[in-house]
DNA sequence: CGCCGCATTCAACATTTGTTGAAGATTAGC
DNA sequence: GCTAATCTTCAACAAATGTTGAATGCGGCG
């Protein structure tokens, strides 16, 4: 998909197609075993080529690591600001409501103008891998998704005046918590519900999720307990 | 501690203590690192043994993981059914209420018998990894926590006789992600909020998650949408 | 004591790991 | 077609991995 796409120099894109091919690959093997998981010549035989060559275009495997957690995150980040820029402008001059703050964060994920690329299925998973990874996950995501969520707790602040400070943060802790948890068990079946709710069905997940955390910030936004 | 506990034996007591030692130190570095991460010289390092001991007692790799995760796993289980009991009972004829089934969810992580026991601050955080291990980590969770998952939602199926089915399911999973998320940055200052909100305080965490699920359940339960 | 069952150590195994440097292929400019 | 630069492969390295089988300690029992 990436492969032929825009084709700017034909031989540029020639180019990059292994060195994409390896990320790609990198990313779904990353996302479904994790870091350690993983060996290099894993992600080079699924990628169709040699194990010297990853070394060639990233160097060292945390540095390859960090280039596939990075080049989606770029992406993920524009779109949420956008959306949330949208609310604010929907609502002016009032801050945007909760749920609208919320469907900021959330809708791009689903709705993002990339829906059709399967590999955003595996981003997710990885996300959701480094998310739960105590030792270095927390400072990667801080360096990768910080400023963005910084401006979505800050229209929360807005949105729920009355709110204290740590109920914002705390919130958001559950709000990442449990979208990451949906995507982390991306691609199987939930045994709890014996079928009944599947993570494949992003849609629902949406439905449900924005809901859930919805109601959540809005209940914490009230205590000044 | 669990060296010198009862002293039933004094020879099983001392036969027992490098088995646990083992334990104890692969839960620790399972926790920290995943399952990939950790080797088992590292662990019997960590446990001041020989490398062959933990093959001895425990068999292969992936068994003594295992067994890392079943140990407390059943204690945890049987905490939370017996709060869900005790629910049960204080507001009978009646079902109890969504916010009662919370906390008998969440009050035995905080306030079990064993609050003073570091080691279990390495479980909870070993179960964010598996519960976020896509692979094989669904499986061993379903595996221990279904049974008492179900009798959960059951309860809740009871406190909120107006919500779909599938709403449940979701919900619990936000919940559980919440929870997971929370334990999973076990130890680490929280970049985002400078401090001002801290994953080791876990009264703090308690008394938000509470209230934030609390929320989210109640209104999913409204939603015949 | 001698024997036995258990726990523990020792030394070693075959693989696999990340990484590298040199050699080969491909492309672009002239 | 020659050169130079970039990309790709090849073969190999030392280090580390999970696992094993034989050897050693050590308690209790006859």
């Amino acid at each position: 998909m990436n492969s032929a796409s825009a084709s700017a120099h034909p031989d540029t894109a020639r180019l990059e197609s292994r060195r994409t091919r390896i990320l790609d690959a990198a990313e779904k093997l990353f996302a479904e075993h994790g870091y350690d998981g993983v060996t290099l010549r894993a992600i080079a035989r699924e990628a169709d080529v040699d194990v010297a060559l990853a070394n060639y275009h990233f160097g060292r495997k945390h540095e390859l690591f960090e280039a596939t957690f990075m080049r989606r995150a770029e992406l993920l980040n524009r779109w949420r600001i956008k959306a949330l820029d949208e609310a604010f402008a929907a609502a002016a001059p009032n801050p945007p409501s909760v749920r609208a703050i919320m469907d900021a964060y959330l809708y791009p994920i689903l709705h993002g103008p990339h829906i059709t690329e399967p590999a955003w299925r595996s981003y997710y998973a990885l996300v959701a891998y480094v998310n739960n990874s105590t030792e270095w996950g927390g400072k990667l995501m801080s360096r990768f998704f910080n400023p963005m969520v910084d401006r979505f707790i800050d229209a929360l602040r807005k949105a729920l005046p009355d709110a204290r400070e740590e109920a914002l943060f705390w919130g958001y802790h559950c709000l990442s918590g449990a979208l990451t948890l949906a995507f982390a068990q991306t691609g199987r079946l939930d045994k709890l519900s014996g079928g009944l709710c599947r993570s494949e069905d992003l849609e629902e997940a949406y439905r449900h999720i924005v809901v859930f955390v919805t109601a959540g910030f809005e209940q914490l936004g009230l205590s000044t307990e």
